[in-house]
DNA sequence: GAGTTTGAAACT
DNA sequence: CAGTTTCAAACTC
């Protein structure tokens, strides 16, 4: 995949790359710089879809009106993350993150550039959500630090970078990161070397030469550093992740000090060139339309439409993604690869976040495009690797996704990827179009699809209005790209953000499909959390789709293909397992007795009764979740996880307290882990030992019975295979006439000229005595009878035969 | 499938 | 924190 160079960017038309949209947000809003985002501020302007264009650059652009976060950095060379005693930074993890980015690259950040001045690069994410999330700097090494959740990681990882941790408050100073990580993965932001101070003070000759930088640094494992550093010449230098990922940030040069930088960060997501063997082409979804009015009702573009094909002409594939129009808006791509073997994964899909002022662009690039990668770690910047991010242990995949004041969430799945994406759409901006949208509503206003061309897989997305947004069936898109619109049914993932100020918890600690809006006064920002087992129907699916933030029914499939590892089982045994409906009857469902719920699941296609865990009642829901975390914050975590420190062995986070099971049945979460009780549990009369003889035994007939079981299995397989098989046969040889079995011309007629001659031949015999020789003769007529039906068989077999020839 | 057992979650 | 109750899954028949 290539970068689109300066000189291209200069070709192409401006709502495509004219990173000028990008733009100086302190200049066009200085006001605006600080996090804290009245509450419907944003909410006038509707999010737009991002069509990407059909190539392998993934681009996702969101916009948010009027509220800006950028993080730049300042004069004084510290790096002040705005507003509110809170940084906006929205870090998705958990051990499976949804949105994830994988440990190796991992990053997706927005970035746009907050000072005219220029030469300092800011770092822009918008939309932010509040930091829950520790966040410390660490101006020595000019790093940032942020850690999802536990604030203590981030201080070593501070210190052992040889400084002493920060928060970092700076007003007027936003730093948004849309970084969806593994957990224990920690992002960090590497700003500019204070030496440098490439902020505003540098004047723009100092600009072009010395090249202001941010730097990203996308910590993808526990020991790997992706730094991303953009610089303002045109080049950007990116850590390259083992996957061969790469996120960039190309930057077009100012034509002058008083032009507003652009960038455009690029990250290579599966790309073809870069993992030829990939089945599915990565998936490009690029473009993001944005709207400067608030009244306009949303668009989705296809990647496929005509107004992108100065895009797609582009030889080398690519692709240039720019606010439409919108200066002052943000898009965050996020890009994710799944796996260290990722490389071989196809899709990524760009995050569309409806929520800074600036627009950031992803692009997927190569060697030859204008930015240049790096490989090496070794950056000039003393990148410490940071702890994790996210809840230790955490199996759940989960996205955290800063929302817009009055947000709505929009799922965008992508096959073959296992991130999550989620369109937040301003729930008021829906209803202003005064449009109500309804099942099959093809309105641009209600439900436009946005199609996202993969290569081999298409997916239609329709994005609709929040609020009105209710069993919208997906709109087949009748565009060139053949964008086949998926019949499944509708699903609403993700429950709006509605007002929940009282949530503050640990990220991690979210179930998924919850939407947390922010506290009062602190922001237009809220968080969405999506279940993991979207990231299942992604890979199952070959369309994307955008979840409808009501009239989610439940009979659509979701929650029955939860994939979601449970009990710290691996995804891939979660992912043959589907999780059990539940039965509840008197938990509504709310409490976690229910699987479902605990699992941070919708309940769907499950037996209980009086459900509220579902989109419909998102109110008890949310009231629930934050009932059960204010009990128990850790209520949503995985119980299984890793032990202590140099243990590789899973164990359950409090133990169990069994006392009549002898921890050997399914009562005990240890034993139904799998795994085997550990000193923290409470239990009596354990039996779940490594040494115990019960439990060898019970090993052993459980082995025993997996093996009947495989074979019983494969027997079964093979018998029918035999037996499809010889059908197989008999229908062909049938169908085709030449084969005919004799017994296939036993025919009524047959059959009764056989019986009339039996007969006469029987009053024959009745006449012969002894009754043996009258038998004889009867059975002997039989067998002539026979001897004729065969032989009249075999002369129309060869008639038949004669014929066809 | 109904009833029992079990232990986590919820409650006091 | 401990004891009790509630709950739904696991289990038995």
């Amino acid at each position: 995949m290539d970068v689109v160079s300066p000189e291209l960017n200069s070709l192409l038309p401006d709502e495509i790359m004219d990173t000028e949209a990008i733009e100086d947000v302190q200049h066009s809003q200085p006001d605006r710089t600080t996090v804290s985002s009245q509450p419907g501020e944003n909410t006038s302007v509707p999010m737009e879809t991002d069509t990407p264009v059909a190539s392998e650059n993934v681009g996702l652009c969101s916009d948010v009106p009027e509220q800006t976060q950028a993080l730049t950095t300042s004069t004084d060379s510290t790096l002040g993350i705005s507003s509110e005693s809170q940084i906006p930074i929205s870090i998705t993890s958990t051990a499976s993150t949804l949105l994830t980015l994988k440990p190796v690259l991992t990053t997706s950040i927005a970035t746009t550039k907050t000072t005219d001045s220029v030469t300092g690069t800011s770092v822009t994410t918008s939309g932010l959500q509040k930091l829950s999330a520790p966040f410390t700097i660490s101006p020595a090494n000019h790093q940032i630090i942020l850690n999802k959740v536990a604030s203590a990681q981030a201080t070593e990882a501070a210190k052992s970078a040889g400084t002493s941790p920060q928060v970092i408050k700076q007003e007027g100073q936003k730093l948004l990161v849309t970084a969806i990580g593994k957990s224990g993965q920690p992002i960090v932001l590497q700003l500019p070397h204070a030496g440098s101070k490439p902020g505003v003070s540098q004047t723009s000759g100092e600009t072009k030469c010395q090249a202001p930088q941010f730097k990203v640094v996308a910590v993808g494992g526990r020991s790997e550093l992706k730094p991303i550093i953009g610089s303002a010449g045109n080049q950007v230098t990116t850590l390259q992740t083992q996957q061969l990922k790469t996120v960039q940030i190309a930057k077009k040069t100012p034509a002058s000090s008083a032009a507003p930088i652009k960038f455009i960060i690029t990250k290579t997501v599966n790309s073809k060139g870069l993992s030829p063997q990939t089945s599915v082409p990565p998936v490009i979804a690029g473009r993001v339309l944005t709207q400067n009015s608030p009244v306009m009702p949303q668009r989705t573009i296809s990647l496929s439409e005509t107004h992108n094909t100065s895009i797609q002409s582009i030889p080398g594939k690519k692709i240039a993604i720019s606010p439409l129009k919108t200066p002052s808006k943000v898009t965050v791509v996020s890009v994710a690869s799944p796996t260290s073997n990722t490389s071989q994964k196809s899709v990524a899909l760009p995050v569309n976040v409806a929520l800074g002022q600036q627009i950031l662009t992803v692009q997927q690039s190569t060697s030859a495009s204008p930015v240049k990668l790096a490989t090496s770690q070794t950056t000039a910047q003393n990148i410490k690797p940071v702890q994790t991010v996210g809840g230790v242990g955490s199996s759940q995949f989960k996205t955290i996704i800063p929302l817009a004041a009055q947000p709505n969430v929009q799922q965008i799945q992508v096959p073959g990827s296992r991130f999550h994406y989620v369109r937040l759409v301003t729930a008021t901006t829906a209803s202003s179009t005064g449009q109500p949208s309804g099942p099959t509503t093809s309105s641009i206003q209600t439900a436009k699809p946005m199609v996202v061309s993969t290569g081999a897989v298409r997916m239609s997305v329709p994005i609709v209005p929040a609020q009105t947004m209710k069993q919208v069936a997906p709109k087949p898109l009748t565009s060139a790209a053949q964008v086949v619109t998926t019949t499944q049914t509708q699903q609403r993932l993700i429950m709006p953000a509605t007002p929940l100020p009282q949530i503050q918890p640990n990220f991690t600690n979210l179930p998924p499909g919850t939407v947390l809006a922010p506290a009062p006064g602190g922001g237009n920002v809220g968080y969405a959390v999506l279940p993991a087992q979207y990231v299942t129907q992604l890979q199952q699916s070959p369309f994307v789709t955008l979840a409808s933030s009501s009239g989610f029914p439940a009979s659509t499939g979701i929650q029955t293909q939860a994939r979601l590892p449970l009990n710290g089982l691996s995804t891939s045994e979660t992912t043959s397992r589907p999780r059990k409906p539940c039965n509840c009857t008197k938990s509504q469902c709310l409490k976690l007795y229910c699987d479902c719920f605990a699992n941070g699941e919708f309940c769907n296609n499950c037996n209980c009764n009086n459900c509220f865990n579902n989109l419909e009642h998102e109110t008890e829901r949310l009231k629930a979740i934050k009932t059960c975390l204010d009990r128990n914050p850790e209520a949503f975590k995985p119980k299984i996880g890793k032990g202590k420190e140099g243990e590789s062995d899973r164990r359950h986070s409090k133990g169990c307290n069994c006392k009549r099971s002898g921890c050997l049945k399914n009562y005990c979460e240890c034993y139904e882990a799998k795994i085997m009780c550990s000193s923290i549990c409470k239990c009596i009369g354990c039996k779940n030992f490594e040494e115990s003889p019960e439990r060898k035994t019970l090993m052993h007939l459980a082995d025993a019975a997996e093996v009947r079981v495989q074979q019983q299995t494969a027997a079964k397989t093979k018998l029918s295979s035999q037996i499809s098989d010889l059908l197989m046969r008999t229908t062909h040889v049938i169908s085709s006439g030449g084969g005919r079995l004799p017994y296939t011309f036993v025919t009524k007629e047959v059959l009764e000229a056989t019986c009339e001659c039996l007969l006469e031949q029987a009053k024959k015999a009745e006449q012969t005595q002894p009754q043996a020789e009258a038998e004889r003769m009867i059975l002997e007529e039989f067998g002539h009878c026979l001897m004729r039906i065969i032989s009249s068989a075999g002369k129309a077999k060869a008639d038949s035969a004669s014929i066809s020839c």
